[in-house]
DNA sequence: AGCGGGTGCTTGGTATACTTAGCGCAGGGT
DNA sequence: ACCCTGCGCTAAGTATACCAAGCACCCGCT
């Protein structure tokens, strides 16, 4: 009844599906890397359940992203600046594994895709 | 099958009982801020559930505190490993203006950079 | 004596998160 | 052809988070 909250759920489902194809995990693969069932996994890509927080750690985990941006992305932590602020720029400048000619070209698309100049 | 954490849960629920007693709260005045029941309230605060994220967020509300905190109370946010997290695809991901779309787009030109497919 | 309103706790039920077994389909070897 | 292995999804069940109603007790009032 009373509980009408956003819809971070369905996106949130279209979000994990989307992050375990781009790290090129089957259902099972990372099902069992989040220990859950991979049924349910289905289902909760498909937004038909909200996953209570242990298994959003579980997925966060095995998709080796932070949990908290996991949280952030499900609504259940508000408090934006509590996520942490390492913008895109820097996090590329001080990637490891760039040259610096992928670091520009990268910036370059990010900066593309924001609509900058 | 071995499902064995920690037990964070017994020394959650005392955690919470001795915040809302510190803020000179009822069960029932903060099981109405936390949009909870009182007698659910009282068994989380004696260990008998583990609540779900959104009542741990709703009782942080209450309580005043950061939901942040509260997870890590419950075990559900392993701070080690979030306070490293400014690789690249992590602050994609985080990033707050970026679509979906932009961030798998922008993603996927990153792995193309480093060789992976 | 009785009320009325406060406290925390127990009970029984409903909603929903989550699992196990199994379906149908696609591709690869014999 | 026929198996095998993998994929994602469905169906039916179990476990548990969560709620509404009510109990027992205490304290202040008349």
């Amino acid at each position: 009844m009373g509980r009408e909250e956003g819809k971070h759920w369905e996106t949130l489902g279209e979000f994990i599906r989307a992050q375990r194809q781009l790290a090129n995990l089957s259902l099972r693969q990372m099902a069992e890397l989040a220990h859950v069932s991979n049924p349910y996994l289905s289902q909760v890509e498909r937004g038909l359940y909200r996953p209570s927080a242990e298994v959003l750690k579980g997925i966060a985990d095995a998709l080796k992203l932070s949990a908290q941006s996991m949280y952030a992305r499900a609504g259940l932590l508000d408090n934006q600046d509590e996520v942490a602020a390492n913008d895109v720029e820097t996090a590329v400048r001080l990637d490891p594994v760039l040259t610096t000619e992928q670091k520009e070209t990268l910036i370059r698309v990010y900066w593309g895709l924001l609509g900058k100049s």
